[in-house]
DNA sequence: TAAACTTGTAGTCAATTAAACCATAAGATA
DNA sequence: TATCTTATGGTTTAATTGACTACAAGTTTA
């Protein structure tokens, strides 16, 4: 089969007019960032836009999600959720392809950043820095953005951008950071607490030039139970 | 093209391998249920499936969407929100098929069935009353359940299931149909009433055997307002 | 070494909200 | 008129929220 955008042969073993494209949410120094392909060749050569491709014929769309998330990060247990599927007519200028939008969440201490994919380049945009995209890119990063906001506050993904271990200071400014709003210490702590989720695994912070705070795990058991019946994560 | 689930020649101006299909939900009798359809030919004639169709080359999936829900019930305005995709390499039998999940809310004063689909019949079930479906529809059906439930708690989008007037013991009995929860008149009535989403229409019942009820309708404006600065929906 | 500074953590208090009730009103039916 | 059903208005208690104060535990600076 014939790529419509690079012009060249692909595997034949792939679904036509079907692609997958995925925002990848990372969190450092306190900012919410995405990570972004530089396009090396075709019609959009040097133009930046959310990593995607193909899908195979004999997978289905979430694994192919997976598959692409592995060849470009070399992670495979990452927090992935598919948004919805894009289909503008015009939405890609070489032909009519329906796109299946993901996005997904990763710790940014496992992250390393892998060579040879189809991109030239892979880097990472804090979300107000994101340049021009590709296609309908700037609107599906958009649609992740909304519905990354909407879902913290149904569940608690937030831990998928965070380390292992972490402060409640660090949790609470996540938090501020994604919902884009002001926060009150010790309401955050109590509220936070009181839900069961965080485990105290009697550490402390090291190296910081102030008192160290408490080190905390988020606990999936409680989680799944308090999932069952349903609850909030208004803040 | 060859239709490859019927055996006849189709247009060529849809999309191969891409399909759309349709949870369509109404509320009758305090009941809630679902628009299904019988197939007429093909390898699943005589089966049940939700109401489905190919996207034409020029069309977005979401046209795609209304035009299937316009061919079939004859409405024009209906809420039509899309699910997400749905491509198990094995979900359609005959070929690599991704299907795009739909669910739309429709009031059933509106409604009557149009005949002349590319199925011989459409019936509405009951949740709890509909049969194996062909494909992965009943897994599809599920999901729609599932996000309705979802959804119907962050947005009062379950109006768009009721007449345009209405009490609010209907309204409290379509939370509790949805939910699967009992709740207390009283309370309900006070906490939607604060939320100023109800117009009183200064009329009431008619025709009812005991004390007629106040009917309200649903003021879209000061809910676009209280949208934007988020608000929720919990009973 | 002491003071100043930074961040963590605990507690207080008024205002709001939720949940479980009880009570009465407004009809219709027997 | 009595009885039944549903509508609607209150009360009470406990829990939650939001704004704020205070202090603890370290680091850094003077």
């Amino acid at each position: 089969m014939l790529d419509i955008e690079s012009g060249e042969l692909i595997s034949t073993s792939v679904m036509s007019s079907i692609t997958i494209d995925c925002t990848i949410f990372g969190f450092e120094n306190g900012s919410l960032e995405v990570l972004l392909v530089k396009h090396a060749k075709g019609i959009s050569e040097g133009k930046w836009g959310l990593p995607g491709g193909w899908i195979q014929e004999v997978e289905s769309i979430d694994a192919a999600a997976h598959r692409l998330l592995r060849e470009l990060t070399g992670l495979e247990n990452i927090y992935l959720e598919q948004l919805k599927a894009f289909g503008e007519p015009d939405r890609f200028p070489l032909g009519r392809v329906i796109t299946v939008g993901y996005y997904a969440l990763v710790k940014r201490e496992d992250y390393s950043v892998k060579a040879g994919f189809t991109a030239s380049e892979a880097k990472w945009f804090k979300i107000a820095e994101v340049p021009e995209l590709i296609y309908d890119h700037t609107q599906i990063l958009e649609y992740s953005i909304q519905n990354l906001r909407k879902r913290v506050r149904q569940a608690p993904i937030g831990f998928n951008l965070l380390p292992e271990k972490f402060t409640l200071l660090q949790l609470m400014q996540l938090y501020q950071e994604i919902l884009k709003v002001e926060m009150d210490k010790p309401n955050f702590r109590r509220k936070f607490l009181r839900m069961k989720l965080l485990v105290d695994i009697n550490e402390k912070q090291k190296d910081v030039s102030h008192r160290a705070a408490k080190l905390y795990k988020f606990d999936n058991n409680t989680y799944q139970k308090l999932t069952e019946k349903g609850f909030n994560f208004e803040f």
